[in-house]
DNA sequence: CTCTCGATTACCT
DNA sequence: GGTAATCGAGAGC
């Protein structure tokens, strides 16, 4: 598998084509000299400045502050304990980011085990948004890491393949709840929930 | 410094 | 489907 990763271009439109059009790509993580990847099964979109959901919805904190940056840069957080990894998107200075909620593991699989401690079996792998950061040992040392170089050890590859997209509500939230910028490969087996 | 609040998960019935 | 555990960011004092 040629893993061709995603230019600066891909992130610098709106949130929601970035959003649809990252569904099947593939998130590359390098760690200790072993490859994982998994393919982007389940995103959200995040609008910024206009979405009452999204955290820079309140402006620039030292938290937000990629989101705020070049698009195509890691925007990681912690919620009730985990890690969940989002992708900046729109132009500099915009705040649009994309939610990777679930992957579906292709390679490393055993790598993803061992990181995870609990519920190891295949489907339920990185069908989370917490699951799949731990599985890829994604955590905030990697807060900003620039997904379209080289050299980083988490990238977004490219990857063509057909599938239906399906768009729903967002999941876990309050603010916001009914827009529907949840979006999913139609009938694809490792989708949260 | 203290307090509140989740873009979650895992385990229970 | 219901809920306890979880912990850092952000806000307020």
């Amino acid at each position: 598998m040629k893993l061709i990763h995603l230019k600066r271009a891909f992130y610098h439109r709106e949130t929601t084509a970035v959003a649809k059009e990252l569904l099947g790509k593939l998130l590359v993580r390098k760690l200790e000299g072993k490859t994982l990847i998994g393919k982007i099964v389940e995103v959200e979109a995040y609008l910024g400045s206009n979405d009452p959901a999204a955290h820079a919805f309140k402006g620039m904190t030292k938290r937000t502050e990629v989101l705020f940056g070049d698009p195509g840069h890691a925007y990681i957080y912690t919620i009730h304990g985990h890690h969940c990894l989002n992708v900046s998107a729109e132009k500099t200075g915009t705040a649009g980011c994309v939610l990777i909620r679930s992957v579906e593991p292709l390679q490393g699989i055993e790598v993803m085990k061992k990181l995870r401690e609990k519920d190891l079996s295949l489907l339920h792998l990185t069908n989370g948004p917490g699951k799949l950061c731990k599985a890829f040992g994604i955590d905030l040392s990697l807060y900003g890491i620039d997904l379209t170089s080289e050299k980083s050890e988490l990238r977004i590859c490219d990857h063509n393949e057909d599938f239906e997209i399906e768009s729903s509500k967002r999941i876990g939230i309050t603010k916001a709840a009914t827009l529907p910028l949840r979006f999913t490969i139609k009938n694809n087996a490792y989708i949260s929930r």
